[in-house]
DNA sequence: CATTTGATGTTCT
DNA sequence: GAACATCAAATGC
């Protein structure tokens, strides 16, 4: 599954600001159509149409009237699969972040959350449909994480497929976001 | 620490 | 008109 291969590696954001970069520590994989709680269950929309794209595509929606959230698209185009990226350890641009993020108390506040993490890079729709092999916004290769240091759990605020067990973390991260104590939490593998 | 609640506006029905 | 892949503040331990 690449929402758990993507673990580990690092989304890395550059512009004349200034260069921000974090390693993924924490992702939920969103299946096709026939994943209830995709966005690609509904067909192709003005919204999902870069979620239909190519693989290394990025998807960037709006939330809740506030946040952002930030995709990789994963499987061929016409499929509409995606990784949400919902939480980073921050590596560079750590003074950045915490402009933007002037409400985080800690810093593992900074980016414990997809919301917060695209305040804390200043990811935006515009850059919806940009592909990730290319500046300014990458995801390349970062640390490897063991499968032993992996755990699955379910995905975090939905209310179709509330069950289905798709987000992954890395244990022990205090970067990742917080898991609700009535989630079941199963080692990977 | 855990749990609850209000804010916010786009998107799709 | 309802739903929503969220967040932060407030509350009760």
């Amino acid at each position: 599954m690449v929402a758990r291969e993507l673990l580990g590696t690092v989304l890395e954001y550059t512009t004349p600001a200034g260069r921000v970069a974090g390693r993924i520590v924490e992702t939920e994989a969103y299946l096709g159509p026939h994943d209830p709680a995709s966005h690609s269950a509904a067909g192709l929309t003005p919204r999902t149409r870069w979620l239909f794209g190519r693989p290394g595509t990025a998807y960037v929606y709006f939330i809740y009237g506030r946040y952002w959230c930030f995709n990789a698209v994963t499987q061929p185009v016409g499929v509409g699969s995606a990784v949400l990226v919902r939480a980073l350890e921050p590596i560079d641009g750590l003074a950045r972040m915490r402009r933007r993020r002037p409400l985080a108390r800690r810093d593992r506040d900074l980016t414990n959350g997809p919301g917060k993490l695209c305040a804390a890079l200043g990811l935006d729709g515009s850059l919806n449909g940009h592909l990730l092999s290319r500046a300014p916004l990458v995801i390349r290769r970062g640390d490897e994480i063991p499968d032993a240091r992996v755990v699955v759990t379910p995905r975090i605020g939905l209310t179709k497929a509330a069950e289905w067990p798709h987000r992954y973390f890395v244990r022990d991260n205090p970067y990742v976001s917080p898991t609700p104590v009535a989630f079941p939490r199963v080692a990977y593998g």
